[in-house]
DNA sequence: TATTGTTATACTCTATAACTATA
DNA sequence: TATAGTTATAGAGTATAACAATA
């Protein structure tokens, strides 16, 4: 697991963190923000935002709650992402049957910014697989998704 | 890919974002790196402190702008945790021989550290890929690197 | 003039708790 | 008393640029 030398290696050797699933995800999350934070910033979302709009596009009339549940956060981190979309004109709260909640749901704006995003979203994916076979790429997802639930379905509360 | 009611689903659908390598990434990410956190937290270790110590460990006199790039960062992210290494007795700043440079090495109380940390990463590495077959825990970590490399090898500059 | 390590700064992300209004 | 949404606050992580020392 080490180097022999005392010197400074040319290639550096991750000791006892090499070859863990915990590190690796790591170091590949850092690849896929980058590179998703920068194909995004011309057209002023960031990765969080993308999140919401699809979500809610996905999920039309879901609660902030749960919209913030569902990207994995508190209640708290959902107003200033909503605060910023609907300002822009992306999507609307509107008081839901219970007068204290409420819904989300996107505007035609939000619809066709989101259409346009996809684009930007699909070519990235393209880029962060593109070490990976066909098969791999898509057995990925589910493996991911079992770590990140530590198994079964993405349930919600 | 939409809830055709209008009505807050039980399960959140993630839109164009569900079944892609991207998002699959960040949620586990967030599974880990929370994870990790906890079972660290008792030992007064952070995620970046550890993987700076088991660096330097396993790459002895490696400088620390290396060492920051290893971790996928700029020089500056090294000194403040280099600072809290030393400040403990788990590591030393050695004089290179290039006088502006600097060499890193574990002190015999970094190496008992380490010693100690690995049974708590170890785990942790159980608990995440809980919900994997061995066979895919087993090729993940090389499905990760090819994501975090683009391709090839760990290369650094 | 370039490089190494460090410092300073600002910005983002996130978590916690407190506040309001409803129920 | 409990819940939904929001606000306020503070802390951690990160990136950029500027600085001092050395080459």
């Amino acid at each position: 697991m080490n180097n022999p030398s005392q010197e400074a290696p040319d290639l550096v050797d991750f000791g006892p963190l090499a070859g863990t699933v915990s590190y690796g995800i790591k170091r590949a999350y850092l690849r896929v923000i980058r590179d998703l934070e920068g194909a995004l910033a011309p057209s002023g979302f960031t990765p969080p935002l993308l999140a919401a709009l699809a979500i809610v596009a996905a999920n039309p009339g879901i609660s902030p709650a749960r919209l913030a549940a569902a990207m994995g956060h508190g209640r708290s981190r959902a107003a200033p992402l909503l605060d910023h979309l609907e300002g822009q004109g992306l999507l609307t709260r509107r008081a839901g049957p219970d007068r204290r909640s409420i819904r989300l749901h996107l505007t035609a704006t939000g619809r066709a910014a989101l259409r346009r995003l996809k684009s930007i979203v699909a070519e990235h994916e393209v880029r962060i697989t593109a070490g990976l076979t066909t098969q791999e790429a898509g057995g990925l997802p589910d493996m991911l998704e079992r770590v990140a639930e530590g198994k079964g379905a993405v349930t919600l509360r």
